[in-house]
DNA sequence: CCTAACTTGTCAGTCACTGACAAGCCCATC
DNA sequence: GATGGGCTTGTCAGTGACTGACAAGTTAGG
């Protein structure tokens, strides 16, 4: 027996060739836009079938998608390492850092996605219902930080509207940023679109 | 010469075409749900090819969202009309009082109509978008009532921090009304939810 | 070596959507 | 009251995303 300590070679390979499709279709993106691109061109450059490809993604948005889909889970983890001293509303505004410095890191890769993202109205679309996932995560974390904390958990709506009004927030600042083409300071653009919300904080 | 009082016969039969499609459509949708209606059975069922179908709407989901479109402008109507005096958030918060009445007065339509757009993924995604619309009607007029004004007008990101927020809010208590079935009250959910984002105002 | 589990390609079909074309309709003008 | 132009309509054909079914090939484990 092996133990468990490697998933399973099957699972292995399969994550490489999800990774290879990914990487595939992200450059035909770029290269020609994302509804200028068929799904069958996608699985020809990696040699693969257009069926198996949808073994693969459940969709062609899938593809680009599954890039948002880390991002809810560190934003989750970041919120959770917060201080418990610390305000809700900075709190969320502090577990946005990450974004923020990768923003000021290097600009291209997340304009790059932020312009394919607009551009396909599917995309945008889809992108802002992803959010709600991360919404879903923020949410038992802000609850956990409620001033006047919460008496009946499941129907307050207070932990999910701070985390929606934050990540409405990150959506306006970097929409703004994307807008400037990078020439704006994300930081700056976040700062003050949460401040305008919630006065007060951080 | 008739003068221009009615905008052209053919606009307004046009109209007419369209709001019977609309009516049929829906009830198709409430009937079998959306993805399992296709647009032949609703072409079919107002007597008309699937391509005339597509000349009087751009998409099937174009069907429901086209409801949509209206209350964006009802939005900024009612927002326009609230006193100066009146702070921002105070304002959104009292522009979103026809719906919250209107949930009030009957909330068989409003919630048929979120029960409808919450389980088709398309929709869903899609009305997240058609948000964005409402949100850029109302920041220009957020922008005239910030606190400290703004200077520079195309790239301050608090107007529209401050209406994506407010609707946000809006999103979650929806959500959250439509998750009790109607049982809670839409007006406490809203009004929870938007005093925990930004405390002090109404 | 052999079998069961898994992957793959092929094929056929559905559904949303689009362009092109031809036939019919409405209406103003001659 | 015939005629010509504008508008609407159906039909047809085609594309692209996606799905179910099946058969063939590959792999892992006994």
């Amino acid at each position: 027996m092996v133990s468990a300590e490697k998933p399973d070679l099957r699972e292995r390979t399969r994550q490489a060739v999800r990774a290879q499709l990914m990487a595939v279709a992200w450059d035909l993106f770029v290269e020609q836009g994302y509804d200028a691109t068929t799904v069958d061109e996608i699985a020809a450059a990696v040699g693969m079938s257009q069926r198996s490809f949808f073994r693969y993604f459940g969709s062609k948005e899938d593809v680009v998608l599954v890039k948002f889909e880390a991002v809810g889970v560190m934003l989750a983890d970041e919120l959770a390492r917060r201080p418990v001293s610390e305000d809700v509303w900075t709190a969320l505004r502090r577990s946005f850092d990450g974004i923020v410095e990768t923003s000021e890191r290097d600009p291209r890769y997340g304009l790059l996605v932020l312009r394919i993202t607009d551009r396909a109205p599917v995309l945008r679309a889809r992108r802002l219902e992803q959010q709600t996932h991360w919404q879903e995560l923020l949410a038992p974390l802000v609850a956990t930080r409620l001033d006047p904390p919460a008496t009946d958990a499941d129907h307050d709506p207070r932990p999910a509207a701070l985390a929606a009004a934050a990540l409405a927030c990150l959506n306006v600042a970097n929409a703004a940023w994307l807008d400037s083409d990078g020439t704006e300071s994300l930081r700056r653009l976040l700062d003050d679109a949460m401040r305008a919300v919630h006065p007060g904080a951080f």
